[in-house]
DNA sequence: CCATTGTGTAATAACAATTGTTACAAATAG
DNA sequence: CTATTTGTAACAATTGTTATTACACAATGG
C-alpha cells in the first residue's frame, strides 16, 4: 500500500496551529516546520478550510489558526478532509469480464475496501488533536528535563 | 492516499484459485483473468507463496493452487502477505527539528499510524476467501438467472 | 491611497513508485 | 529430449506526488 503523506502532514500542521493556540501562522511558517514548500501547505490548508477545521485569512498579518478547540478535532475528520481517494486501489485495467471471477470481483472488492476504510476512520476518530498536542508537549517537557537545549524556532 | 493495487489483485487471484478448487492455474491463466502481464502475477504469487497461502510448482503442467481451504484464509493474512509498507506515508523530508512540534511529531504519527493499521487488518481478518468465493458464485448464479450468457473463459 | 504581506492558483519540473514488457535460465513432466 | 512454466533481471512506460516558480488578487496597516 502506497500512500500520500498528506494525512501525516495535515496532523503536523494542525499540531503546530494547536501549539500556537489561536495565533495565526503563515503558510511559510508552517512550511518551515514541516520542511516543505509553502505552496504545498497552502494546498493542504485549502482542504482543511473546506472541512472547517482551520480559519485562513489573507493579507498582511494574516495566516491560519484552528477553527475550534483541539479536543474537538478528531483525526478521522482530518483524514476525511485531506484524503479524497479510497485507501485501496483497484488495478487500472479492468478484469476480464469473460471470467466468472473477473466478471464480478470488483463489486466484492469494493465492499471489502469500504469496510476496511470505515474501520480505519473509526480508529482515527478515537484520537483528537488535543491528544496529539499533549503528546507533543510531553515530549518537549521530557527533552528539557533531559537537559537538551530548549528548541525555539517555528 | 495513494495505494498499490496489489491487495485487490491478490484477492482476485486467490478467488480464481478458490474457484478452480484445487486445480493448478498458470500465471498466464491468472493474468488473463486479472487482465495484466503474467510476470506481475508471478511476482504476486511469490509473496503469497512466502506466506504459504498458495502452492506453486514449476515445469510443464504446473501452476498454482491454494494451500488450504478458502475458509481458512482471511484477508488480513492476504494483506500482510502482499503489502509490505505502512498504509500511511510520512513526508520524505524530515520535519524541522528546531520546532517543538517538528521535533517530535514523527513518533506521535507513528503511534497513530500503527493503531490505524491494526484496525484495518482487524477488519480485513473478518472476511475469508470463502466469503469472497461465495459472493462470486452468488453473483454468477444471479447473472445466469437474469438470462445473461454464462461466461466461460478462464 | 499605496506599499507590503500573504493567499489562491496555474504551469511545470523533478522525483518516486508501480506496472508492464521482454528475455532468458532453471526446473519439471512426459 | 522437448515442451512447458516459473523465477528473475533489466528496462521502458505510466502514473501520481511533491517541489518550484510566478503572478493575480485580497487585506492590512500606515
Amino acid at each position: 500500500m502506497r500512500t500520500s503523506c498528506r494525512f501525516g502532514m495535515a496532523v503536523h500542521v494542525l499540531a503546530v496551529l494547536a501549539y500556537k493556540d489561536g495565533d495565526r501562522v503563515t503558510s511559510a511558517g508552517l512550511a518551515h516546520s514541516v520542511n516543505t514548500n509553502p505552496v504545498i501547505v497552502r494546498r493542504l490548508l485549502l482542504a482543511l478550510k473546506r472541512a472547517k477545521l482551520v480559519d485562513t485569512s489573507k493579507g498582511a498579518g494574516a495566516g491560519s489558526r484552528l477553527n475550534c478547540s483541539p479536543n474537538h478535532i478528531n483525526l478521522g475528520a482530518v483524514y476525511r478532509a485531506v484524503e479524497a481517494a479510497e485507501p485501496f486501489a483497484t488495478p487500472s485495467r479492468r478484469p476480464n469480464a469473460a471470467c466468472p471471477v473477473g466478471h464480478c470481483i470488483r463489486q466484492t472488492l469494493e465492499r471489502i475496501f469500504a469496510s476496511a476504510r470505515a474501520a480505519l476512520e473509526l480508529d482515527l476518530e478515537k484520537t483528537t488533536l488535543g491528544d496529539v498536542l499533549r503528546a507533543v508537549k510531553a515530549s518537549g517537557a521530557c527533552s528539557r528535563k533531559n537537559g537538551q537545549k530548549n528548541k525555539r524556532a517555528v
